[in-house]
DNA sequence: TTGAAAGCGCTAACAC
DNA sequence: GTGTTAGCGCTTTCAA
């Protein structure tokens, strides 16, 4: 193992001008600066990564935080957890994977081990067990008083928003507008009885934040715009998707309009309309929520919200990286969500 | 931050003694071990990761190296990255994720450094950068002879199988027996024309293994059982299906048969025979290699030989693990394959 | 069964 | 612009 002591010695230099060449914390002159580097270059040197921790107190590693469930958005997770991966590096940061699994302790340990500088956090749910001790110092305390211990002091950024933001940093696509938007669209085509078919029902059954809000931004748009609306959960795959699409043209048989956000009720909802002899666009409209790569491939090109998964890795980790350079507030970024018209919504047909 | 030292003096025993009750290396009285632990709670202590890495020259990480394209097989990458970093916490190890975007600079970066006490690739080429720098030093030296500074000194597992497995542990499913057995199980129904539906041509073009393994066993089994056999890459999606199955029955009319494998060809292809009337199973078979959960949730319930995406991320942690001990050899680990038979595969029509 | 102490390789004062 | 050096917190001999 190539030591900076045996670089050091190979460019006839100190050890602390290697350190400098490589951290750039002080002006080197070319000369050295060229020397030092070929040295580097000879000899394969590496820095390691241990020592280098244990004396900056820096690891320069950001935890990931994935959930364990795969029961919704796989490929969103994965797109975001390799945004993160590609815009950690190009700011000289590792990332560490954690699962969901280990929930408190994770941060517990990872925030008490300096094994991570900071993290980010996936699939927040509206209210979190890991929040408290993430909460910045300038959050009021919890009900209950000051509980010594319950502060990680862990920088971090939640990808999703929790019911309480304060003291937190947080990315997400703005989802209650993304409601809205969906809604809005509909209703300007002259829909007025929609659908929502959202996820499984475990999902808002553990109050995950995004399932929520967009109902919220749906309910609020169609109130506001005088629609009708009606939600129903949905597992994946086709027989549940028979089960709820039959019960809805049952409760609501005007129904013109569907909002999906669950990726594998796309495809069957849509067979299942083509075998009833309803025609997207012409008899019914669908608008989905749901990564761009789904809406494109789907049987009918789909009018969409896509969701900014890339976006949402790379804002996290600019944001937590910016904390750590002692930059950055705790603020709540919210990104504008963007309808994109594609073939599988038109006017409402006229009433019967 | 709690350091070790503050447990010691605060339980009255030396430095030492506290890390050998963490570490269990020596005996340690029933007493003295309990003020420890005691200590340990109280002053909520975690052993600062980058001194035990440099003091131990063990970071207790395995890092794991994902594709950075997302043309395929997400949920199975994203299953085998969440069964690795499971297991590896069981075994106490974490993980840090990494991008195949690096290339050979990250295993280099990553084993100089002293980041990762091991690595985990996945999506093996045939012919890989990254492989040169991972052989075992027993392996036959590359053509041209030995290169100082070509072994990275890494233990690693790979995910995949690549041409030259010689100096290398590598797990997988056994594909080639995969096609093998999907052949074999359309061919016992009598089908004796039967199209491959494959992979983008891109993973062809990049010589994945597994795709051109599961190639092999599919001809030539094929071959030996008399059937004829037409393989045919798609993209994904229900254009790209649309032309490739019109292709397919142009060229061969009297085809019966079908393996998919890629996950979203799936779908499509069952909505085009459909929508063509040809029924499944009735007219026309459909065998599956994907996920469990693709082949439970589609249209019509498949046959198919799944994806063990967890035990694939399991026994590579394991196999790894077992090399870090100073146990375990260089392997190859082939998963055998399992048919179920569901809804999609029946005894071949009459001929016309 | 326990303690004392020498590093592990690097960073960042502090000197010049 | 460069060198010297004191730690960072832990593991692990060596000694008792």
């Amino acid at each position: 193992m190539v030591t900076l002591a045996e670089v050091a010695q190979h460019a006839g230099v100190s050890a602390s001008t290697v350190s400098y060449v490589l951290s750039g914390k002080r002006s080197i002159s070319a000369n050295t600066r060229q020397r030092v580097e070929e040295s580097i270059q000879r000899l394969g040197y590496h820095p390691n990564a241990g020592a280098r921790a244990l004396a900056s107190s820096r690891s320069n590693i950001i935890a990931l935080m994935v959930p364990l469930r795969t029961d919704m958005y796989v490929p969103v997770m994965m797109e975001i957890a390799i945004a993160v991966a590609t815009t950690a590096r190009t700011h000289g940061y590792d990332v560490l994977l954690l699962t969901g699994e280990e929930g408190p302790d994770a941060v517990r340990r990872v925030a008490g081990s300096g094994l991570a500088d900071g993290m980010i956090l996936m699939d927040v749910e509206l209210e979190d067990d890991r929040l408290p001790l993430l909460r910045g110092v300038d959050a009021p305390e919890a009900p209950g008083g000051a509980r010594p211990g319950l502060r990680a002091d862990q920088p971090a950024v939640l990808i999703g928003l929790p019911a309480d933001t304060s003291g937190l940093t947080c990315v997400d696509l703005d989802f209650r507008a993304t409601g809205a938007l969906c809604v809005g669209h509909l209703a300007k085509l002259g829909h007025r009885d929609i659908a929502v078919i959202g996820e499984a029902p475990a999902v808002y059954e553990r109050h995950t934040g995004f399932a929520e809000r967009t109902l919220d931004g749906l309910r609020s748009e169609a109130r506001e715009l005088g629609v009708r609306l009606l939600h129903r959960p949905c597992g994946g795959g086709y027989d549940a998707m028979a089960v709820t699409l039959a019960r809805i043209l049952d409760e609501r048989p005007d129904t013109t309009g569907f909002v999906v956000q669950n990726e594998s009720a796309v495809e069957p909802l849509l067979a299942l309309l083509r075998q009833q002899g309803r025609a997207v666009p012409e008899d019914v409209s669908v608008v989905a929520v749901c990564p761009e790569q789904v809406a494109v491939q789907a049987s009918v090109r789909l009018t969409s919200v896509a969701i900014p998964a890339q976006e949402m890795g790379r804002y996290a980790v600019e944001h937590l990286v910016a904390k750590l350079d002692g930059r950055g507030e705790d603020v709540v970024v919210l990104i504008a969500p963007e309808l994109t018209v594609r073939a599988s919504s038109g006017p409402a047909p006229a009433r019967a």
